[in-house]
RNA sequence: GGGCAGUUAGCUCAGCGGCUAGAGCGCUUGGUUUACAUCCAAGAAGUCACAGGUUCAAAUCCUGUACUGCCCACCA
C-alpha cells in the first residue's frame, strides 16, 4: 500500500497506460459463459476511409460508451462489438479523390486492391483513435462491411428474401448519378437550393394556335411525351384528347386531361418528361405513355436530341434555348429558387434512367414498418417521429444495386438462354460471381452462364449487424443468435434514422420476424463553437485528438457528457478546462481521504456509531446515488453526470472534506468517531470515483488501482460493482438537522467575507440559540471549521430563518 | 406547404405546473485554511423570444406570432 499518492497525476501517460492495461487484461472481453446477463449493443461501423473523425464523432461515441460502461458496472455481461463500414461508394469515392484515378481507365482489381489497402490503414487509424478515447469495445469482435462474415451474411440476406420473393429485378426508372454512375436509393438524396429559370416555350396544337408550358428542364424537351392540364381550366379545355406539336423537335405528344394539376402554377399547362421528376414517373406508369430517354447513363443527351446529342445537360439547355429564342419559341424567363435531389456523397444532380436494377419491396409493407416502429423503445421519444415521417413518405421500393466496383457482390448469375436466376448453395457463399465460376447448371441444361456485375449497396450490409453479430445461420455452436439477438441496444445518431436504423428494421422483420433490438438510443451531433456542423467544406474541423492531447480523454469525455440525450452540442473548450478541473479535484480530494486510511481495513458493517456530519455526507451520497441510477437507466447520462458532479464539489469537497478535518489531524478524537470518519470516507471516496468511472475512466481507474483494489481484489474498477442505493445508509432526519448546522456555517463565512476577515481569523464567542445539552455535540466541530475562541448556548441577534438565531462577538 | 427540435444570466446550458428561477464559465470583492490558487468564501447579474388563454398558481400546459437549426413534401 502507498504512504501518499504522487503529487500531481500526469494524464497523458497514465491514460496509455491504462489503455494497454485493459488490453492486456483483457478487461472488456466478452465471453458467453460469463455470469451475468448478457447486454448487447450495436453501435455505428464508421466508414474508415475517409479519415475524417472530428469531435461531433468523439462526442456521439462516447455517449454510447458512458451507458456501455454503466451496464459492465451493473453486473452485466457486455457484448460491445465495432465495426468497420468500408465498403461501397463513400470508399470508392475516397480513393479516386486520394489517388486521382479514373475508373474507366484502370483494373477492377487494381481498384479493389487501393481500396483494400486504404480501409485496411484507415481502419488502424481509427482502432487507435477509439482506444485513446477509451472506448471499451472488445476488439476481438471487429467486423469489417467487406470481410468474409460480413459478405457471407449479406449474400444469404440476399438469398432468404429472394426465396421469400421479397426482392426482385426490375427495370425501372431509378434514380441515376451521372457523375458516380451507379443507381442510387432515395436516401442517397440531399437537397440542394438553386436560382434558376423557369423557361415559357410555345407549344402548337393542331388548330394552329399555340400556348406556352413553363419548365425548368428545356433540355428535357426532346424526352416530352405528354401534356397535362386541368380539366376545369378554360384555357386548354379544347385541347383535352387532341395532339400537340413539340418545338424544334416536331413530333406529336397527347394532351391528357388530369385534376391535380394546379392551374396556378406556370400557365397551367404540364410538360411530362421520360422523366424529369417523379410525378414524370408516376403518369408514365398510369397512363401507358411513350418512352423517350433524352439523358444517357453519363448526364449527356441521346439521340432523340437529335442535333443536341452528345452535349452535356448544362450545355444541352443552353444550346436548346438559344435555338429556342431564334425560333422566336421562348417566350419569356423568370427567375426562380428550387429545390433539387442532389447524390450526397458527391452533389451533383441526380437524374432519372431506366436500367435493369435489384429491389427490396418496402412500399407495400408501411403498416409492418410502423408497427415495428412502435414497438422499439425510443429514447428520446421525439426521435421516432422522423422515423415515422420517413416511412409515410417512402415512394421506392429500396435499390439495393450499385454500378460500382468495390462492394459486396451478389450471388447470383443467369442463364444466357432462358435468362433465369441462379442462386449458389449456401454453403458456397461468399461467391463473387465476376471471378467464381458458379457450380450449378440452369435447369434448362445450359453451361452458359453470366455473373451479375453490380455490387450492392453499402446498407445492404450494414442493415445486418446485429446478424453479423450475432453470427446468423452460422453452425449453432459458432451462432450467438439465442445469446444475443435481438439485441439489447441500438446507438447512432439521428441523420440515419431513414438509412440505417430504417433498413435495419426491414432486414429482421423479413429474416427473423423480430426487431433487431429493444431500445435505441439517439444522439445529436457535434457542432462547433458557433453551432454550426462540422465539415470539410467550412473549414472548421475540430480535431479531438488535439483536445486530447491538451487536456486529456477523461476532459473531453467529461464535455461529450453535457449534452441531454439527442441534443446537439456545440464544441465548448471551457467546458473541457472543467474536466481537466474535475481530474485535479478528484486527484486532490483522494489524496487526503487515502493518506488518512492507511491503517485503515474496510469492513461493509455500517459502525454503530456514526457521528452526524457522517450520516449526513452519506445520507447526501444516497441521495445522488437514486438519482444517477434513476438517469442512467434512461440513458440519461448527462442528468447522472450532474448528480455525481454535484455530489462530488459542493457536498463532498466544499463541506464534508472541510468538517472531518479535525477528527483526522485532531489527537484527542475517540477511536469510534475516527473509525467513523475513516467508514465514511472510504464508502463515499469509493462510490465518487465508480460513479465518475463511466464518465472518466482513466482517472478513476488510477485512484481505484492505487488504493481501493488493494481492498476489493479486483483487476479493475471497471468490471466492480456500482454501488446502488443502501437505505440504511440514508436518513432525511439526519440531513434535516445537519443543515441547521450548515446554515450558520454560511452565515459566519459571510459575516467574515465582509469583513474581510481571513476565514481563519478567530473571533471571541459565537452564541447559538440552541438548548446547550444539543450544542455541545456540534461544539467541537462548530469550532474548529469556524475558528472561534468558544461557543456558547444563548439568545442570538441573527435571524438565519427556520427558527435558528446566533450571535457573533468579536 | 407540413413536421421535429430550440429560443432561460455576458457565454454554454439545466429546470418542463407549485419554496426567493439554477449550474459552470466569465465578472466584482476578499482569502498563502498543512488535498487542491487547476483552490476556497462572499457577491453582482435574468419582464424565462413575443402576444393571448387555461389555472388558486405558468419559464413549465394550450393557441398564435417571430427567429434559428434540421427533416419531409412540392419543385410542370
Amino acid at each position: 500500500m502507498i504512504e501518499e499518492l504522487p503529487k500531481n497525476y500526469d494524464s497523458q501517460a497514465r491514460e496509455k497506460y491504462w489503455q494497454d492495461f485493459w488490453d492486456e487484461k483483457n478487461i472488456f472481453k466478452f465471453d458467453q459463459d460469463k455470469d451475468g446477463e448478457i447486454f448487447s449493443i450495436d453501435t455505428p461501423p464508421p466508414y474508415v476511409s475517409a479519415a475524417h473523425l472530428h469531435v461531433g464523432h468523439a462526442m456521439s461515441y462516447t455517449q454510447a460508451e458512458f451507458v456501455v460502461r454503466y451496464k459492465r458496472m451493473m453486473g452485466y455481461n457486455v457484448f460491445y462489438p465495432m465495426g468497420f463500414d468500408d465498403n461501397g461508394l463513400p470508399t470508392e469515392r475516397f480513393v479516386e479523390k486520394k489517388y486521382k484515378i479514373d475508373k474507366s481507365k484502370i483494373s477492377k482489381k487494381e481498384f479493389i486492391e487501393l481500396c483494400l489497402k486504404e480501409t485496411k490503414e484507415g481502419g488502424e487509424t481509427y482502432k487507435k483513435f477509439w482506444k485513446r478515447l477509451g472506448i471499451s469495445v472488445d476488439w476481438s469482435l471487429l467486423y469489417s462491411t467487406i470481410d468474409e462474415r460480413c459478405q457471407r451474411t449479406a449474400q444469404r440476406s440476399f438469398i432468404d428474401l429472394y426465396n421469400k420473393g421479397l426482392i426482385e429485378r426490375k427495370e425501372e426508372p431509378v434514380i441515376w448519378c451521372p457523375e458516380c454512375q451507379t443507381a442510387l436509393s432515395q436516401s442517397d438524396l440531399e437537397d440542394l437550393e438553386q436560382k434558376t429559370y423557369l423557361n415559357y416555350i410555345n407549344f402548337q396544337f393542331e388548330d394552329g394556335k399555340t400556348a406556352p408550358i413553363a419548365t425548368t428542364r428545356p433540355e428535357l424537351l426532346p424526352a416530352c411525351v405528354a401534356l397535362y392540364a386541368n380539366p376545369k381550366d378554360e384555357r386548354y379545355e379544347k385541347y383535352i384528347g387532341k395532339k400537340a406539336i413539340v418545338p424544334i423537335f416536331n413530333y406529336e405528344v397527347p394532351v391528357i386531361a388530369d385534376e391535380k394539376v394546379d392551374m396556378d402554377f406556370g400557365t397551367g399547362l404540364m410538360m411530362v418528361c421520360t422523366f424529369g421528376d417523379t410525378e414524370d414517373i408516376e403518369r408514365w406508369k398510369s397512363d401507358k405513355l411513350m418512352t423517350r430517354i433524352a439523358i444517357d447513363k453519363t448526364g449527356c443527351l441521346t439521340s432523340v436530341a437529335g442535333e443536341f446529342s452528345g452535349l452535356s445537360i448544362k450545355k444541352g439547355r443552353e444550346a436548346i434555348l438559344q435555338t429556342l429564342k431564334e425560333k422566336l419559341l421562348l417566350i419569356k424567363q423568370e427567375d426562380i429558387e428550387n429545390v433539387c435531389n442532389v447524390h450526397e456523397r458527391c452533389g451533383t444532380i441526380s437524374e432519372f434512367i431506366i436500367t435493369p436494377q435489384w429491389f427490396i419491396k418496402v412500399v407495400d409493407h408501411k403498416k409492418d414498418w410502423i408497427k415495428r416502429g412502435n414497438e422499439l423503445k425510443w429514447f428520446p421519444k421525439f426521435m421516432k417521429v422522423k422515423y415515422d415521417a420517413w416511412v409515410e413518405g417512402l415512394k421506392w421500393d429500396w435499390c439495393i444495386s450499385r454500378q460500382r466496383y468495390y462492394g459486396v457482390p451478389f450471388p447470383v448469375w443467369y442463364c444466357d438462354k432462358c435468362k433465369k436466376v441462379i442462386l449458389p448453395e449456401d454453403k458456397d457463399l461468399p461467391v463473387d460471381p465476376t471471378t467464381d465460376s458458379c457450380l450449378k447448371v440452369c435447369d434448362c441444361g445450359t453451361k452458359d452462364l453470366k455473373p451479375e456485375i453490380d455490387v450492392m449497396d453499402t446498407w445492404m450490409t450494414s442493415s445486418l449487424t446485429p446478424l453479423i453479430n450475432a453470427s446468423w445461420k452460422y453452425p449453432k455452436e459458432k451462432s450467438l443468435m439465442d445469446k444475443i439477438y435481438p439485441m439489447n441496444l441500438r446507438v447512432q445518431a439521428f441523420e440515419i434514422i431513414r438509412t440505417w436504423l430504417f433498413y435495419t428494421i426491414v432486414k429482421s422483420h423479413y429474416h427473423t420476424d423480430t426487431l433487431p433490438w429493444n431500445d435505441v438510443m439517439i444522439s445529436g451531433w457535434g457542432l462547433d463553437e458557433k453551432g454550426r456542423k462540422i465539415s470539410k467544406s467550412l473549414g472548421n474541423f475540430i480535431d479531438p485528438e488535439t483536445i486530447i492531447e491538451q487536456y486529456s480523454a477523461d476532459a473531453l469525455r467529461f464535455w461529450s457528457a453535457e449534452s441531454t440525450l439527442g441534443q446537439n452540442l456545440r464544441y465548448n473548450e471551457e467546458e473541457v478546462k472543467v474536466g481537466k478541473r474535475t481530474i485535479t479535484k478528484l486527484w486532490n480530494a483522494s489524496k487526503l481521504v487515502i493518506s488518512h486510511l492507511q491503517d485503515y481495513q474496510h469492513n461493509l458493517a455500517i459502525p454503530r456509531e456514526l457521528e452526524i456530519e457522517d450520516k449526513w455526507i452519506l445520507s447526501e451520497l444516497e441521495k445522488s446515488l437514486t438519482l444517477y441510477h434513476k438517469h442512467f437507466s434512461h440513458y440519461e447520462y448527462a442528468k447522472a453526470k450532474d448528480a455525481i458532479n454535484t455530489f462530488f464539489w459542493d457536498r463532498f469537497c466544499d463541506y464534508y472534506l472541510e468538517l472531518v478535518k479535525y477528527r483526522l489531524y485532531g489527537d484527542d478524537i475517540s477511536a469510534e468517531s475516527k473509525l467513523s470518519a475513516q467508514w465514511t470516507l472510504y464508502t463515499a471516496l469509493l462510490a465518487i470515483l465508480k460513479m465518475f468511472a463511466p464518465i472518466m475512466p482513466f482517472i478513476s481507474e488510477e485512484i481505484y488501482q492505487l488504493y481501493f483494489k488493494g481492498q476489493e481484489k479486483l483487476e479493475s474498477i471497471h468490471i466492480s460493482q456500482l454501488p446502488t442505493a443502501d437505505e440504511r445508509l440514508r436518513s432525511d432526519k439526519a440531513i434535516e438537522e445537519f443543515e441547521d448546522i450548515l446554515r450558520i456555517v454560511q452565515e459566519v463565512r459571510k459575516y467574515k467575507a465582509n469583513k474581510n476577515y481571513s476565514i481563519k481569523k478567530e473571533l471571541k464567542e459565537l452564541v447559538v440559540e440552541m438548548p446547550a445539552e444539543k450544542l455541545r455535540e456540534y461544539e467541537k466541530l462548530l469550532k474548529a471549521v469556524l475558528s472561534f475562541g468558544k461557543i456558547t448556548a444563548g439568545k442570538g441577534n441573527l435571524d438565519l430563518g427556520e427558527d435558528i438565531k446566533i450571535s457573533i462577538i468579536e
